[in-house]
DNA sequence: CCGATTTGCCTAAAGCCTTTAGGTAATTTC
DNA sequence: GAAATTACCTAAAGGCTTTAGGCAAATCGG
């Protein structure tokens, strides 16, 4: 028989595709053997239960959202780094919604892998903070503000609640992000 | 034999605290069954379908807690209103893990009760802007601005992104909040 | 108050998902 | 080419969801 080729990084892979084609809490493993044409049994040679596929895919989406947003706001600064900061993960949220909720999903105890993605996450902010000139504890105070507000535009809006109502999601996007720079600007 | 006394209602009630207990993502309709000493299948004379327990589950706790807002908010405007509502909200998310993350359950289309409770939502945070004098299409930004902060923050927080590191989330909480009033304040 | 209807809870069963145990065959290593 | 490793398999147990069909308790009409 044929050998599929299955490797702990494959299955990661394949998964984090099947979360955009499905949604994230629809992957499983029995699906995943589905769809690589093998028995589910099988799967458990290179990932641990299904809580650590989904670990796994979480930690490629966010290793895959840290490096487009590093690429984005590299030579940028103020205002412009941070709206295309923003921009970015909402970008990748629209794009690839089944990677972005794995982003959420938070193991029992985090991986080496991810402790290190939410760090490179954590330090672009303060790269675009730099712009802004605030000290600690402010800063912190700031990383903390803009990854709330990103986080949870996306996340309300991905949930519908913004839709049907004017202005549209994408009129009001800009604007907060705007909002966020002039707030930035005065923090005190 | 003794009958349990089952309703929708009663059903809905007991999921809460059960999510509370256990996770939401661990209520289940066996979970349920159990903890009233009934048969599984019994339980599906009073809900649809597991969706539809967590939906009911979710309108249990929207409704709770627009009440405890509306209470909290009654009387009071500016920074101080602010400030309560979004208590409100983070203390009844600290209070009540599973019901709040109950709330961010959206079911493929929402209920009445479910809009309903939204609507209520969106009003309150409508009548704490009314102390900071924006006009359409900004307060509609604004409500989005102040939605997406106070539950993205929450999310983060309950999801230990703040653990570990200086300032502590209370400390920070606070100054977000503060920041949030000057920007309203001088929202252009 | 009693028979008829409704309603609440039950048993049974099928389908899907997870996870473990133990086996066979393909691949790699020496 | 033999030995060791690795990839995938079959089998099986246990949990959750959901539907179908049945009996008994509560309620209603006369």
């Amino acid at each position: 028989m044929a050998r599929a080729g299955l490797t702990g990084e494959r299955l990661a892979q394949a998964g984090a595709e099947l979360a955009d084609e499905v949604g994230f809490d629809q992957v499983t493993v029995s699906a995943l053997a589905r769809q690589f044409g093998v028995q589910v049994a099988s799967l458990y040679s290179h990932v641990r239960s299904s809580a650590d596929l989904k670990a796994r895919i979480a930690t490629v989406a966010l290793t895959e959202l840290a490096d487009q947003a590093a690429t984005a706001v590299a030579g940028r600064a103020g205002r412009d780094a941070l709206s295309v900061l923003a921009d970015v993960y909402r970008d990748y949220a629209r794009k690839h919604p089944g990677r972005y909720a794995a982003t959420r999903f938070v193991p029992g105890s985090p991986t080496p892998e991810q402790v290190e993605a939410g760090r490179r996450h954590s330090e672009l902010v303060r790269a675009v903070l730099r712009g802004y000139d605030l000290d600690e504890p402010a800063q912190t105070d700031a990383v903390r503000l803009l990854g709330s507000t990103i986080h949870g535009y996306i996340q309300l809006e991905s949930a519908g609640t913004f839709a049907f109502t004017e202005p549209s999601s994408d009129d009001s996007w800009p604007r907060i992000i705007d909002a966020l720079d002039t707030l930035l600007r005065s923090w005190s």
